[in-house]
DNA sequence: TAAATAGTGTCTATGAGACACTATCAG
DNA sequence: CTGATAGTGTCTCATAGACACTATTTA
């Protein structure tokens, strides 16, 4: 009856508010944890022209098959690789975000190793850079509430980071133990206990050692890789976990 | 030039999603987990008649600031109370999942104590009811993707359960220690340690006791009630970290 | 008294932190 | 040899689990 009715007026009636799909992707290079931007197009008739903001835009509903399809499209637009971490964060919407109206975006997080990537042009945006991820320093002035969306991303994955294996996606095929305990530093920015690290690590079983070592002007390291097909290894405490 | 045309053309050329807020709203009573549920309205019109689905449905660009506003706005008219606590638990969007087209939801969570729900006939729903969330009992038949998404906060809402204080907003105002821990144990359907559990419970320093004791065949238990403004405790540890 | 539930004492096991110690390379 | 980094041994501490024990009520 009314309930019927009114439930396909809404169709009609409601307003569909516009939709985006926005991604955070991280990379470890420099010693430093550094995040993509992409610089908006000049033309005043755009919003927040050539500001910096999160690779991301309308989904293409005649393309996309869902929102992560719609997130590893672009991804793979602005990073021409196939991602090893994609993780939805949330979604923001409100009236205010895009002067152009009523705007909700699906926002994810991906972890990209640093040696993989290979930057293209996007069509939508004049250039695209790696930003080291400071607290609160560059995020002023992105657009929209970018800044917001890029500090609830880094947010969850430093929590993350405290009790779960995430940081093996941003490592290269080969890598030592004290080169992974230095992407959790970087990431965390904070010192960790080697002992307690190689301990934990060991403990998940997540490496094969190959049988070769990276040498340098000191002792060699043990080189390990990834063993397959390996899940996102959750710890059973987090660091800092004996902190009174 | 291109980039920017193109841009713009996208608020013509690009159809907009469906977008839709729904929740999963619970509560503990009758000594089990249970999930307000509203059943669709049964005109052959409307995609999914007389099934049953978690309350929600489309923004209202006129009305909703954003889609938190959303949410409680639709929680409130189902339940009438403010819910004590509501968290944002992802989005899902793609080509299928409603009859229409191409629709987004973005999916709240909410704990709500027994007694204070009222429920009221929604506009939409020709009723609305608790039902025990039990494994992949009646999720089959849920309209939309709607099983998933139930499945998926009672996930999230389990392993929440494991290392913070999250039930402590599903109690009366006033209640016992073993009432929280049974509160605990339903939730994720296996006994805890009475020790362990009084010794988190007084670490956090949650509650203050109050001078009544609740009566019965037995002896008295302690009566506690929520200190003011306290946010969600995090657990140093979860449950069942000292498993093998 | 018994039955029942509230609440505590205390031992073990796990794993983090601290930190000193040994190991192995280039010069 | 020294300097540097890899990797281990071992002690302490916090907290979960197990489980027996005491405490306080009604009937």
């Amino acid at each position: 009856m009314a309930g019927n009715k009114r439930h396909i007026n809404q169709l009609v009636e409601f307003e569909r508010p516009l939709t985006t799909v926005d991604i955070a992707i991280f990379t470890v290079r420099d010693q430093a944890l550094k995040v993509l931007l992409v610089q908006r197009p000049a033309g005043a008739e755009d919003p927040f022209p050539a500001q910096w903001a999160l690779p991301g835009g309308f989904i293409d509903t005649a393309k996309d098959e869902d929102l992560e399809g719609c997130a590893r499209r672009k991804l793979k637009e602005k990073t021409g690789v196939e991602t090893p971490y994609l993780e939805q964060l949330g979604s923001w919407g409100n009236a205010q975000r895009d002067p152009r109206g009523w705007s909700a975006t699906h926002v994810y997080f991906a972890l990209i190793p640093s040696e993989a990537i290979v930057l293209k042009a996007g069509a939508n945006s004049a250039d695209s850079r790696w930003f080291p991820v400071m607290e609160e320093r560059n995020g002023e002035k992105l657009a929209f509430d970018h800044a917001e969306l890029l500090r609830a991303a880094v947010s969850r994955l430093r929590s993350k980071v405290e009790y779960t294996s995430l940081p093996v996606f941003l490592m290269p095929a080969e890598f030592t133990l004290a080169e992974l305990q230095q992407t959790y530093e970087i990431i965390l920015g904070r010192r960790l206990e080697k002992k307690s690290f190689r301990t934990r690590m060991a403990s998940a079983d997540l490496f094969d050692a190959v049988p070769r070592m990276k040498s340098g002007p000191n002792r060699p390291a043990q080189l390990y890789r990834l063993k397959r097909r390996r899940p996102l290894h959750i710890f059973p405490r987090p660091f800092g976990s004996a902190e009174s």
